[in-house]
DNA sequence: ACCTTACGATTACGCTTGTAATCTGAACAC
DNA sequence: GTGTTCAGATTACAAGCGTAATCGTAAGGT
């Protein structure tokens, strides 16, 4: 029957239209989408061959996540023949930043500062980062 | 028997001596945290005191995340008459360290930098975050 | 016209999480 | 002493996740 995922289906569009919160990505699922956010559309053999090797999956592991990833909205099918290509809806950045924000406010208390303190107190710090920050913070202040 | 939680059973100690990944706290589960690093040691009662009102929560939900949280080693007990006292095993800042490098490990190629010019970009500095980040890198610096 | 093959879809299944109701036994009030 | 009460323990159960086998079917080869 062939939709769901691809074509048709054009019924109540689950669209996360600002309310409905983001649908999470999981760990397994964030995986896939690190590859196509490396390189997009890309089918599911293709993905699987980036992950498949260095998480020890097969492909109906891959194309389930891919599934489910539809399913939340975070990637876009568009037919190629007999199967699809996949390309990322969610933005990496718009991703990253979310997660990002979701650490800073639940750990501390929305913060940046403490975070901060928090890596500098661990060495997590290379001397190359702070150079870094130093040089994003002269710009941020002109 | 009181066990399992509390007094004797020292069968095999599930202690993750170093290689186990040390057992993950689930969101629910760290809001229960919270409020044992504020104080503690605590009741299950006092816990839910401050935990059911902020989450909608009842007593058994409190009950059922502390005892996960004894099974993961997160959490101490010792009994107190006949209910228990928890305190927290695991530290918050061993905990949020953690966490933190998860998150730049799993989304920054584990190089702080990036997060922090994430954070720059999307304007979720304050400007006393950045002037509390300068201030903690000069004392880096020196 | 078939047969194989290579897709996506469907189904599966055990584990964790969120949320809770019920059970059991000890402590305290009489 | 006996009944009520209030702990923790046990059980429950639906949703999400990790991981996958299987099904139905359309494309391509011959």
């Amino acid at each position: 029957m062939r939709s769901k995922t691809g074509i048709s289906d054009k019924g109540q569009d689950k669209r996360h239209g600002g309310d409905t919160p983001p649908e999470r990505i999981s760990d397994a699922e964030y995986a896939v989408m690190e590859a196509l956010w490396l390189r997009s559309p890309q089918t599911a053999a293709q993905v699987c061959e980036t992950v498949c090797a260095e998480r020890g999956w097969s492909m109906p592991t891959v194309k389930t996540l891919l599934s489910r990833l539809v399913a939340k909205g975070a990637l876009d099918t568009q037919p190629d023949g007999r199967r699809f290509l996949y390309t990322p809806t969610l933005a990496r950045s718009a991703y990253v930043g979310g997660e990002s924000k979701r650490l800073v406010e639940r750990l501390f208390g929305g913060r940046a500062a403490p975070l901060f303190a928090h890596l500098a107190e661990n060495e997590a710090l290379t001397p190359e980062d702070i150079s870094e920050i130093e040089r994003l913070l002269k710009e941020l202040k002109q």
